[in-house]
DNA sequence: CTACCCCCCGTACCACGGTACGGAGTCAAG
DNA sequence: CTTGACTCCGTACCGTGGTACGGGGGGTAG
């Protein structure tokens, strides 16, 4: 008895791009990258599956957490490998990054939020925008 | 009695930056790009003061907080001007895009987190990195 | 069977924010 | 008054992450 897979989604490369909310070019892309494999054409179009949206979909999370294209490719290299280690150090140094980033972002809102108290629409005269941002 | 300008720090163009943390060709990026005014060369070799350090220290706060340097022009442009209308409209689109943008990282920050642990030294087998990021 | 839409592939181009190069001029110390 | 560091200026190039174009083939609905 054979073990499925999962899902025969079935897709064809626009579906598939629709399904992570990349368009055709960017999966085109993300194939030349060698970030998603180009399945064997069965005839001379394309056939996608669920697993290939999963790969799609974590490559943009990704993103958005911060990794490069580069980096990304290295993780997808290293899924379901057990270089643990190296896991552990890419996962640390980017949450590092991310916690610096973050705080980044919080002291630019306070700057933008005293920017906008300042600048309020009641009061007169100009408001300072570059000392809106001093107290950084 | 005239009012005097209250630092005369006399910077070369290198020294502007270092005062800011970028190097001599991206403060003549920002000139060219119209960020930053071009001193009248007294001589032959230009001369920057306080208010220069200012600005530029400005424009590398305001890209932190996410502006495009587009954006940052035309928030110089309207520091001190009475358009205050523009600049909060400016203010409270980027606080949006900034507070979409912190949330995203804090989400990604917990799937970093779940990867971390779940790939802890001492468990054994491999981990599954794209699953970490499933619960996005 | 024939539209019509989608796919494939290569190549070119884009925006953004710099970074590098190189020749000529300048300025201050020794 | 030379030497060495720095400046000026134009132009070219870079990395990142796509986006566009266009010719030719394929697969499917009516």
């Amino acid at each position: 008895m054979k073990i499925e897979p999962s899902k025969k989604a079935d897709l064809t490369i626009a579906r598939l791009g629709a399904a992570a909310g990349v368009g055709v070019e960017t999966v085109r892309y993300y194939q030349r990258r060698g970030l998603l494999a180009v399945p064997a054409s069965a005839g001379a179009v394309r056939r996608y599956d669920g697993d290939d949206v999963r790969r799609l979909r974590f490559i943009r999370r990704a993103q958005a957490a911060g990794f490069t294209l580069d980096e990304i490719g290295e993780l997808l290299a290293l899924d379901r490998t057990d270089d643990r280690a190296r896991v552990r150090a890419l996962a640390t140094e980017r949450l590092a990054a991310l916690d610096a980033r973050i705080g980044e972002l919080e002291q630019s809102r306070a700057a933008l939020e005293r920017l906008r108290s300042t600048c309020a629409s009641g009061s007169k005269g100009p408001c300072p925008i570059i000392e809106a941002f001093d107290a950084m």
